[in-house]
DNA sequence: TTGACATGAAACCAAAAGGTGTTAAATAAT
DNA sequence: ATTATTTAACACCTTTTGGTTTCATGTCAA
């Protein structure tokens, strides 16, 4: 087991878990069907889950012999909260475009 | 030197890295004035600097014996845009809230 | 030209990341 | 009762991460 304290952003940083992600968002499903569709070995999903799990961004529940991971998308919102402080910094060179997309606010 | 290809995802992973981005997001400056807001050796935030840079997160300019650093958030986008598929999935428990936004905006 | 200052570069280190394979236990199906 | 399936738990391996220290180079200012 890795060093236990995984935040959103350092499990978001891998693209399998990305991946893993994107997976869940369509379907919840249990390890080996998740392992299904990654080259990688199930011992590696797994601990792949696990980070997940750490950052709250997936939950899980047993089914019989089964561990049914489910996402869970709430921490993304921090993420989204750090950005948009650093949106008024690529505004600013959108200053022209913007100042057209006012002027259809005003017609409106 | 680290692995070459380092993507905006990891960068922004590390939080040293994402203090890194804010103070510079308030003002450029040299690698020595950037050490001095961390409590790591100036070696240790010039790996991080070289980090961000190749994620294409900061520029450099070379002004006599200094290298000025600044922000350039453009790769962010990738990560709003990233984020943006998720929004529909935590958007729809704040179903009635969004419903009261909708009235207003309606009104205007 | 002689220091002082800013950066570059190298060697090194411990721990974490990301992966493997093997073995064991629980549960489902026949 | 036996067998196949699903997960758990280890032990192990290689590379990357995040950090250090030391020494060298370039540049500015007296």
């Amino acid at each position: 087991m890795p060093a236990a304290n995984h935040d959103v952003f350092q499990a978001i940083a891998d693209p399998t878990r990305r991946e893993v992600l994107k997976i869940l968002s369509r379907e919840e499903m249990p390890i080996s069907k998740m392992t299904s569709y990654f080259p990688v070995s199930r011992t590696a999903i797994v601990k792949h889950l696990h980070i997940l799990s750490e950052a709250k961004l997936v939950s899980v529940r047993k089914q019989g012999r089964e561990k049914i991971y489910a996402l869970q998308p709430e921490p993304l919102h921090d993420v989204k909260e750090w950005l948009s402080y650093y949106e008024q910094f690529w505004h600013n060179k959108l200053a022209i475009l913007n100042h057209h997309v006012e002027h259809k606010e005003d017609n409106k």
